[in-house]
DNA sequence: AATGAATGAGAGTTCATTCAT
DNA sequence: GATGAATGAACTCTCATTCAT
């Protein structure tokens, strides 16, 4: 099967779960979890089936990896990205912009995100880790900021946690459309030109001050 | 004209396949495509998995229905919303904020959108379905009229159709935080109070016009 | 795959357990538990194997299903041997005798007996079944034979339980001798001269009255 | 001799084998041959599944040098038993009851007798060693003893080999019964009384001899 | 000699789809 | 038209066996 001379095992134990976890985050984006198969997965690793069971007891548990992989290093620059900013709050805002387009784009959150919606109701855990350690961590940091930004007056009356809402949803979508409708050739959004637009739309309203 | 005996409320005929279409909509709003099983879809339809057979020929047959029935009746709802409001743009937007929320409730969409969102790359189909039908007629509409508004000086400048994305956005998520993270017990957003929320954001900008 | 006007279903539900369960028997009686191959039982049972599962959930179930089956025709013959003979001990030894070989002969008993005892320790449940509803119950009935009979004055003095197991090994060995070692080619055990000269020993001794 | 900081108890390599066949004896009679894992095998005996082949090419060969090793002590033991009294067969058969309980619980006679019913028809041949180098020999022995004896007016006529079976017997099934019936919680018999009891039996008969 | 990561054939199980009734 | 028993391909998971190290 092999070509002669290949190495058939390359002995990397330490590398193996990582590159696994790799594979499938790019499998179960495409194709969701329930329709990847752990043979693509194997194969874009580079292992064969069996080995994938030397390092996850079942497929969820590769899931649940995937998920953590995927959140683990953005939990950290979410929060930073907050903290960084505890002057006014149009810094803050700015700043977001500035940084969260080119975050998701260089992180594998929008597949994973993906991913997440569709299988919440079969594997509700992965919905719960996504949950409390990313969305409602990132979800509370900006109402918190936003709180703290209503007690300087800085920001008008109005529920924090909508405002959060209101804040992050164009980007959320942005990228959920560019995850569900490029691929079938819808016109993509530019999401930092968004994000762009959006820091203003919130900082002036979508309105002329003079009105018509 | 019944023959006698004949049993009072038998279904008719004609009714088969929307009820199975109902069926296969909450099965697969549920569960997802790939792990609806279409056995659970007859027993929700009261039917016999065969008969499935006699309206669809597969199961992505069935699910293209669906799509179908859940985006038609609110294509023409969100193009008559916009049109509705030919006025200044204020009228539209809290024309928008008041109705959009019960309609979300109402219909299916969030059910379905979910599912089109997780099964995107497998049926690509579905999601240019959903795309070309509904969601880009409805950008495209929002975003004619933010156009006109702008030429009208009601709106700043900007790009028409990201603006659209950011007036949407919010009960986007919204929808999705719905059916993926509040059963899992995260706490839920009240929709129509972020839609009026997010009306007034967009009206009047998200600071105050005095500063701090 | 199938010859063209070969029948492809035979639509008999109500005959496919017992047909499966009987051809289950078959195959796990040969191979033992773990290397039955359903595949093998369904070809068996003249289904496919898909079709096992429209009866049995699983593998143990249809183990399950093969153990009551063997057991249950075979409770009431027993009990009903001993019962039949109230009388003097020596009418049920020789009841037994004259029933026993030929009932042995007639049942699965022998193949099944031999499939508990080498799945025993993997599916607990079946030794449990197997010992509480059969083995348990003949040994409980010609123990409390015996201890009647001890109470006649008709049977020396001695652990009725272990006179029952006295009784009854010889055919249990008889049972497995032929079940293992006469298929490769030891010679076997005539069951009946067994018993008979069985019957004999237990009523007279081995030994002769005399004495060297 | 040893280098400073040698390890003081290492394994000799001449052990390897034989420890492994022990591993594998109490793996296997606890599970079965098939659902025996090699990998309980190397770890119960200290070394690495790879190094299970540098010894045995396969389960089955390991399977063999169970049964092989079994065995081996056991032959002489049950010959010399028989060869040890040609004297009054009185005297054979106590010898026979002091000694064989005590023998079965100190041997993995049990375990692998078990194992070998279990597999006698995926694995013929092992049933053919255990019959041929043990189990027919002990038969023949019992048997040619008994015929010595019925020619020296000893033993009441009969098949010699029917009676080798009616003596051996109820150990046998007690052995069997231990195995497979005790773990389950059954009541256990005590080997050593029943052998006794047994002894008697043959000897006496189980009857009285004034009758009732 | 010894290891243990890796393999891959094979098993149990599921379920969309078919079709005799 | 309607049924639901039956199919069989496909999937996840297991484990005896191999072989680079």
């Amino acid at each position: 099967m092999l070509p002669p001379g290949a190495p058939k095992f390359r002995r990397r134990k330490a590398d193996r779960p990582a590159e696994i976890v790799s594979a499938a985050l790019e499998v179960f984006a495409t194709k969701g979890f329930a329709a990847a198969r752990l043979e693509d997965v194997a194969a874009r690793a580079g292992v064969s089936k069996g080995a994938i069971y030397l390092y996850f007891a079942t497929k969820e548990d590769i899931f649940r990896a995937v998920v953590e992989q995927a959140i683990a290093p953005d939990i950290d620059k979410v929060l930073a990205m907050v903290a960084a900013h505890p002057g006014p709050f149009e810094d803050l805002l700015r700043g977001l912009a500035g940084r969260f387009a080119g975050l998701i784009d260089s992180s594998p959150l929008g597949g994973v995100a993906k991913m997440v919606i569709g299988e919440a109701r079969n594997f509700p855990e992965l919905a719960r880790v996504w949950h409390d350690r990313l969305v409602s961590r990132a979800v509370a940091a900006l109402a918190s900021a936003v709180a703290a930004a209503q007690s300087r007056g800085e920001v008008r009356a109005g529920d924090p946690r909508a405002y959060a809402l209101q804040i992050v949803a164009p980007l959320m979508v942005g990228v959920i459309w560019r995850e569900t409708f490029v691929p079938i050739g819808a016109r993509a959004f530019d999401l930092e030109r968004v994000a762009a637009q959006h820091v203003e739309t919130l900082l002036q309203g979508l309105m002329t001050r003079e009105g018509p």
